[in-house]
DNA sequence: TTGTAAGCGTTATCAA
DNA sequence: TTGATAACGCTTACAA
């Protein structure tokens, strides 16, 4: 028979007080000594097949579980990754947070979650990670170069995300949207297009300005140097609304490249219902991501891939092998997009349109 | 002059060993005791200006910061709140995450995300859920009643979100997924469809059967008993290519209910790319969650409106409520939906479809 | 106002 | 194979 507060936990009364059952616990119950039952939840422990059925039935009775925290005060380690994304970035590619969570999951990693609202916002969530001891961090946005310092520092290693950060402190993977930038001012011109606009995304925008910046001095190459082009906030509506304004009060162009997916379905919309200019033989229309409503036939819109899901397990992989080794030299994977053609633009070789 | 220890990581030497400074290091350094140093980073600390000052600059110097593990495992608190999430949900509704976080985030916890592929799926994440002292638990999928009972034991309060579990140990927030699918049963039913189609979900995902089981009950009381229906992956691709295998082999229907917009946007095409049909002339078409591209010209779609930052504002304040008072009493919250009547159906009185 | 010392729940290093 | 015992880095009485 054991005490009174034995009892309590083994049968485990409607209204046990909330405490849960430490290795400490365990061993009280089992007779043993609170290391022995530590032990038993090591695969390589030296320890009789005896005590260890013994320890691990009680323990499973009094619904032990290891404490994660205590362990990581302990190792050293938490197995924890700290993920920072901005809302655009999760609300334009939700893949990239599920792909993340499953190869960190299926590593043996939890994934701490920091979303923030833009790059520049990414303060506080910083704090956060520096408090709390990271095993890495994956993040897909803007970092201060101080910042990445410090986490060196500690020892925390860093994969940036479409964030292409020029340190040898941090391994980065991102895609080349400066390179589709100007393959898609290539394929235009070759086309015939000369009177081009750009629709990029929020003026601080990483990716949007290399996307756009690229296609726009690519063009500035073959002697189109005035572009007009407006700035959004990434999104359907807002792509839309502000190329409306853009082309009111100019002569239809004959081409327009927009920073992602979500601002070139706008415009289609625009051109499509507010307009009445048809897509692609009054105007070809080019996005960026190839999101999965790119491909629907309503929209057909020809688009660069940026191939989210092996972008997030590289990314996952890079940081784990740099958890394992440290000493890694500092990678940086540059993945190319590739360019998917679909009806929403004239690419073929042809003159200008109308 | 302090030791060499100390000097190597006050002036950061680019080689200097990943170990990051501890509040007895920043003691070290000031001539105070620790303790004197963690009551520095308290509000309601008794420690006179002078010395305050003094340990923080030093602490700063240092790049000193507070262990959250150590704290957390003394304090009993983690600030951590979990979240579990189905892929379908992250894909279809990341803005559900963000919500989420930045309510969390607001109240001064971190999310710790936990993904699983589907509701069966869940078993790996509450292993882990259960071994990290979490502050409490924001579920967006079904669990084993066990597992509720396990962690209500532990004192780890959990809400469900579009679960609506039976169970007092836990609050939930659900959106009136049955309520919605009868209005809509009604609404097609007033407006003279009587052979009507179902594309459902997954077999086992809760929010379909829930959305689909009603519609079709509250067609058998209008006497419509034979309802053909077909599940699916919840994807635009499956919900179109089931829907032409559905069809193929009948007289076309007046109307169809899809258990989300995913799956109508699905349907839509199928009608206007492989049929030929007319919407909502020939067919009528609802779906379900009015997402962003329910709402375009492109798709008008009919639907459901489900207001998911809302309810994600919603879940987490009932969460952060019960933290801070655990003997709160169980309350489940059931947000109607708003039927949103687009252009995909005729809704109004009148004769049914040729 | 400050210092001393006892935990929090583990893992790890020794002896036994 | 097991049992003491010392960390890990913090918070929090309690003493000075």
């Amino acid at each position: 028979m054991g005490t009174d507060d034995e009892m309590d936990r083994m049968h485990s009364s409607p209204t046990a007080r909330p405490r849960r059952a430490t290795s400490y616990d365990v061993a009280r119950a089992a007779g043993v000594a609170q290391s022995t039952v530590s032990r038993c939840f090591k695969d390589d422990a030296k320890i009789s097949a005896k005590t260890r059925d013994h320890i691990l039935k009680i323990a499973s009775d009094m619904g032990y579980t290891g404490n994660a925290l205590a362990r990581s005060l302990i190792t050293q380690r938490s197995n924890v990754v700290g993920v920072i994304v901005t809302a655009f970035t999760i609300r334009n590619n939700p893949e990239l947070i599920y792909a993340l969570g499953e190869a960190l999951q299926n590593a043996g990693n939890s994934l701490f979650l920091m979303v923030v609202e833009n790059d520049d916002a990414i303060g506080a969530s910083l704090q956060k990670a520096m408090e709390y001891p990271l095993d890495g961090l994956i993040c897909c946005a803007q970092m201060p170069e101080d910042w990445i310092r410090q986490f060196a520092n500690r020892g925390v290693p860093m994969v940036f995300f479409n964030r292409l950060v020029d340190s040898s402190l941090v391994d980065c993977i991102t895609l080349d949207h400066a390179g589709a930038g100007r393959r898609i001012a290539e394929a235009l011109y070759r086309a015939g297009h000369r009177s081009v606009v750009c629709v990029r995304g929020p003026e601080r925008a990483p990716v949007s300005q290399l996307r756009v910046d690229a296609f726009r001095d690519r063009m500035a190459e073959f002697g189109i140097g005035s572009i007009p082009t407006v700035c959004t906030d990434f999104s359907y509506a807002d792509g839309r609304r502000r190329f409306l304004d853009l082309v009111g009060g100019m002569k239809r162009p004959d081409a327009v490249f927009c920073a992602n997916d979500q601002l070139a379905l706008g415009v289609i919309d625009a051109c499509r219902f507010d307009l009445g200019w048809r897509i692609p033989e009054d105007i070809s229309i080019i996005g960026f991501d190839d999101i999965a409503e790119a491909g629907r036939p309503s929209y057909a819109l020809t688009t660069v891939r940026q191939p989210i899901v092996d972008m997030a397990e590289t990314a996952a992989s890079l940081l784990l092998a740099r958890i394992g080794d440290p000493d890694l030299p500092p990678r940086r994977i540059m993945v190319p997009g590739e360019l998917i053609e679909r009806s929403s633009a004239r690419l073929a070789n042809g003159s200008p349109p109308a």
